[in-house]
RNA sequence: GGAGGCGUAGCUCAGCAGGUAGAGCAACGGCCUUUUAAGCCGUAGGUCCUGGGUUCGAGUCCCAGCGCCUUCACCA
């Protein structure tokens, strides 16, 4: 145990020797700081308020005690004064730095013109036994404050901020899309076969079936099963997992917001998606241009929409439909291409030569149909599927279709997938309970899905998914603590 | 998995031509009834990420490992 602790546990015992319970108790009927602030009327005497914080900043003047208290809302500052509070005098200087407490008394300005309570009663109700980061800088180190998000949230108020616009963008997407009659669904994210994209899973056990089963890596094939069963408009927003590398851009367990729309096509996603994203960005963001790392991205409507074909054209140049010239690109980009599928080497050159020039919102329409086994193809041109990709500051942000709903072609496009490939690394897996679903009649629909830590990332202006998810997973520090032992453990419990 | 960077007091960070390990905040003791990162005086505080090696001597140089960041690869 530090030093550090050790103290304040002393301090904590003192506490209890003066009578008081240093983990306090029903604290209620308080008030918030931001709206003490707000209903304040200035030069009258008499106003009382009551609230409750943490202690972020302590100025010990002697027979005078300022504290900047913290709660949800920002802070207030309480003056603490042996004439107010002569009785809990001897309590009130062994509080510290990160200590939580209530406090109750009249509302008035100090010579400085800072609102203050001036506390006629203190209630402790937990005390720190840590202390907290250092009260300028605040938590800095990265490591810590991702796996310290607790500290991380009170330490760095912007922290706080990002994780509420990140509860409130949410509510606005339920919302924008309940206003469109969507109805909000969940469904399995333990799944005995993992479709719906092309993803490594992650695998896990059920016990008593005896059975392996695997963390979805998407929920597509069983929103499709609802429009099946009738449903018209159904989203889902939840975790996908996928067992891929990390990165900036990608965390294992990442949010995920699909939507089907029966009787829809992809065009009627696209106006979908600007609308929403559009939306969200009236509501939560200042104006339509937005920063994001070096950039400056213009979300003003009408977005572009472009053809895949036409995006190669205009980076890589090269035509799509001569595969000799996209082969040549290839080799240039150093890009392995021999006895690679030609849908396969067209899609690396696209990757490597126009999607880190998307920068404002960017629909990527008409894409190889070889590509997009859960797509309908194009009736006026059979190579090329009714799928977009939704790009913005060079990130895949969105991707819809218009849905394949014939179930011959789906199977055939299922077994031409799997042909040749690992199962687990295949691009579509055969489920043939989808299948028997279509047989019954899937409605022609739209679907949709958005990276939502990816969009959250854009709208609250950082780089980083690991900064709009709480958690993000990490390895941990020291291996005794990691499951492994635990499942030990419980081996050798039973 | 490859490459680069980082890891020093509780926190934020200095320290490098190898020569007794530093500051601010926090802590501890003292003064202070209007502070705003309060101020002043004083005190204490270290596995310099871990383990090897080179050297008379390593926080500093070398090797290996661990963790984090960035980037590439993987990845609809």
């Amino acid at each position: 145990m530090s030093k550090f602790e050790q103290q304040r546990r002393d301090k904590r015992r003192q506490m209890q020797d003066l009578g008081v319970d240093p983990y306090g108790g029903r604290y209620e009927e308080t008030e918030s700081a931001s709206s003490v602030r707000a209903r304040y009327i200035e030069n009258q005497e008499g106003q009382k308020a009551r609230c409750a914080g943490r202690i972020v900043l302590l100025r010990d003047i002697g027979k005078l005690i300022f504290i900047t208290l913290r709660d949800f809302s920002g802070t207030i500052q309480l003056g603490l004064s042996v004439k107010l509070l002569e009785k809990q005098w001897d309590l009130i200087k062994r509080l510290e730095l990160g200590d939580l407490i209530g406090a109750e008394g009249q509302m008035g300005r100090t010579k400085t013109g800072e609102l203050t309570i001036w506390t006629e009663k203190l209630t402790v109700l937990s005390k720190a036994l840590l202390p907290p980061p250092e009260k300028f800088h605040g938590l800095a180190d990265v490591d810590m404050r991702y796996r310290q998000r607790y500290v991380d949230l009170w330490a760095n108020p912007e922290v706080m901020e990002r994780f509420l616009a990140r509860s409130a963008m949410l509510s606005s997407i339920r919302s924008f899309l309940r206003n469109r009659d969507f109805v909000e669904v969940e469904t399995p994210m333990m799944q005995a076969i993992a479709g719906g994209a092309a993803a490594r899973p992650f695998i896990t056990h059920h016990n008593t079936l005896d059975m392996d089963l695997y963390l979805r890596i998407a929920p597509e094939l069983f929103l499709k099963r609802l429009l099946v069963g009738g449903m018209e408009k159904v989203f889902e927003i939840n975790r996908n997992f996928r067992n891929e590398g990390l990165s900036t851009r990608h965390n294992p367990e990442f949010t995920m917001m699909e939507l089907y729309q029966a009787y829809a096509d992809y065009h009627d996603m696209m106006e979908l998606t600007e609308s929403l994203v559009c939306h969200l960005i009236q509501t939560h963001c200042q104006g339509t241009i937005l920063p994001f790392g070096s950039m400056q991205i213009d979300y003003s409507r009408p977005w572009r929409r472009v053809r895949y074909a036409d995006l190669l054209k205009e980076f890589a140049g090269c035509d799509i439909d001569d595969l000799s010239a996209v082969r040549a690109k290839a080799r240039q980009l150093a890009i392995p291409e021999a006895d690679i599928d030609d849908a396969v080497v067209i899609n690396d050159v696209f990757e490597a030569t126009v999607e880190m020039n998307l920068i404002n919102p960017t629909f990527v329409m008409d894409y190889p149909a070889a590509l997009c086994p859960l797509t309908r193809q194009s009736a006026a041109d059979p190579r090329y599927a009714e799928r977009f990709e939704l790009f913005v500051g060079t990130m895949e942000l969105a991707n819809a279709y218009t849905e394949l709903n014939d179930p011959d072609i789906q199977e055939a496009n299922f077994r031409r997938q799997l042909r040749g490939q690992k199962a687990e690394d295949s691009m579509a897996k055969m489920d043939e309970d989808f299948i028997t679903a279509l047989k019954y009649g899937m409605p022609p629909a739209g679907g949709l899905g958005i990276g939502i830590d990816r969009l959250i990332m854009l709208l609250t202006g950082v780089t980083s998914i690991r900064d709009v998810i709480l958690f993000p997973l990490l390895k941990p520090v020291s291996s005794t603590s990691g499951p492994d032992d635990l499942s030990k453990q419980a081996q050798s419990d039973s």
